[in-house]
DNA sequence: GCAATTCACTTAAACGTATTCGTAAATAAA
DNA sequence: TTTATTTACGAATACGTTTAAGTGAATTGC
């Protein structure tokens, strides 16, 4: 192992000081344009790289951010991350990704993990089963923070979210539309904001279109996909819904299944549409009627949100955006022909 | 902002010394049990965190890990992650992650810009445009790296790969037993170890089944999705070919639409089976055959490697696995009823 | 009883960079 | 010419941690 090539040996080499070094690799206007070429050149010569600990603990910057997410195996996620990801590029920043597979411990002790300098600022979606908020509530104190899609509704701080509301309402609408009347709902995510928005959406579209609702007919998902499998086969049986709305990716896949085992067709018997971001959708047996959130640039804009922050500029409630979803609409949930 | 408690504040008020804190903290055996559960008491009281950069400095360990992968958005990698991610969460280890959206410059920027001590080691399955191993030939010299799933012969390092050419054996020949005689290749990693093996496995299977091979039966993947897609629907028209392998996930969903697109039906025009982790293949109309990789288990494996590497701990050639791949045969690929 | 060892702790020096402050020379202003 | 300002650099220090080397006291061995 040859000696490690750092700004000691630049300034050896070029008879200047290590100061004249480091302000010449910084760009610093105090050095001149003739010594800073020198020293480029040598530096390029010797390969030399800037050792990032010495680095972020001299300047206490990291350039690094972290994102937090329940799963990178799901299609929401893993295109959000694209679009942070891009970002963050731009700004030569790297990304460190953490899972909590919607673990509210793991989630807490990933954020105590950072707050001490590893990363300048986070990028979070909340897990499923985190319900207080307390945490996050300190957490934002610390460091820059921008929450993306899952959200708590009490932590004052900034959210990029979809018009939950919205899209879940104009999706009940939908199947009812298409003549359903019985039409059971797949809950997840009903401690945060986003879920909460979501079940209001279809239950306000129920209520406005003078459709009765039951509680039999609202499945709550399990992190057990066997229980949430055997949960929404009773409701089948038991209900026997005309239509299923699936809040979240996960659970739609159990839906079809337990379809096809109590041999439902699917749109005839039952009508079928989840939130999702699932590239094959449309190639889906029958193909998947989705309400499709703006994945990537929801990353974007979070991302966007958050360097804005270390920038240490201000950011006014008006200008971050609801993102639009989009429903789009396929053969499980069409009409009869 | 209330000042940064370190271990110069623990220190001053114990009354001892920086370095009894220090190793204190890190249990050593120097201290004595009294004095190190007053600095464990006083450090939760105060809720020191310990500096990362500051600790990576001196000890030049960095306790994180890189995995650069070419998208995240691929339910392989996605799941590789996983696996990796578990065993570095069991070790404390973070975990930073980069995508090359298969292009060799930005692999080659995120590289260099990790030899300098900002990770402790890389897990790299290489972008499919890559097409010169020198690069990494001075990589693994510099820093533990171990490539997963994809990598190039020429570069001698612990690789954690798939049987690719007997699963592309296996498929072919799977396709011949159910009545194919002229099938189609989807090709993509041609420059890659794995793309090789698959074609050869795929060659193989038909030479000594007897069936002729065309070059028009091979189609080649483009980063320019529109071009993939009018790729294989040129092939569907002008080949006819009555069965298709796709060597990579990516291609599968055009051949899907192609399909549909010329009014092919799948079986029994054409049969279509994929190397894929899709975790809705079943679920595709028609459900889709595939080459699962044990994605999970890679990540796992080429992690541990990782691990032992950074334990400094030897590795012989014979206890590195060839991961197993599993065909799943359903009705894209089923024989007439 | 005295040397040798162990114990528990301290001192001081790193790790590699960024930055404040100082300074000598060169230039501009008066 | 004298003074003020700018330019281009250096000395020194700090960031917070780890660790090699040293030290005095207590314990052990013979």
């Amino acid at each position: 192992m040859t000696e490690n090539v750092t700004v000691k040996t630049l300034a050896r080499e070029l008879n200047v000081s290590i100061a004249t070094v480091s302000k010449a690799l910084n760009d610093s206007h105090e050095i001149s344009i003739e010594t800073k070429q020198k020293v480029l050149a040598l530096a390029k010569k010797l390969k030399y790289e800037r050792n990032p600990s010495a680095s972020n603990l001299r300047s206490q910057k990291t350039k690094t951010i972290a994102v937090i997410v329940p799963e990178i195996a799901n299609s929401f996620f893993s295109l959000a991350i694209n679009g942070i990801e891009e970002i963050a590029r731009k700004r030569d920043y790297h990304v460190l990704i953490y899972q909590t597979h919607e673990n509210s411990e793991i989630e807490t002790a990933f954020t105590e993990s950072l707050v001490c300098g590893r990363v300048d600022g986070i990028l979070i979606s909340i897990s499923s089963s985190t319900n207080s908020s307390s945490h996050f509530k300190s957490l934002v104190k610390k460091i820059p923070v921008v929450f993306f899609d899952r959200a708590l509704d009490d932590i004052d701080a900034i959210k990029v979210t979809t018009d939950d509301y919205q899209s879940a309402y104009q999706a009940t609408l939908h199947l009812i539309e298409n003549g359903c009347k019985n039409i059971a709902y797949l809950s997840a995510l009903s401690k945060l904001d986003t879920g909460k928005k979501r079940i209001q959406g279809y239950f306000d579209a129920l209520k406005n279109k003078g459709l009765s609702f039951n509680k039999g007919l609202m499945v709550t998902h399990d992190p057990d996909r066997d229980k949430t499998y055997n949960r929404i086969k009773n409701l089948l049986i038991i209900q026997k819904p005309d239509a299923i709305i699936s809040s979240v990716e996960e659970m739609v896949i159990p839906a079809y299944n337990a379809c096809k085992a109590l041999d439902l067709r699917i749109p005839d018997d039952v009508k079928i549409l989840s939130f999702s971001n699932l590239s094959t959708a449309a190639l889906l047996n029958p193909s998947l009627t989705t309400i499709t959130q703006p994945a990537f640039e929801i990353g974007q804009e979070a991302a966007g949100f958050l360097f804005k922050l270390l920038d240490k500029k201000y950011i006014t409630t008006e200008e971050i955006p609801v993102m639009k979803s989009v429903l789009i609409k396929r053969d499980s949930t069409s009409g009869h022909t």
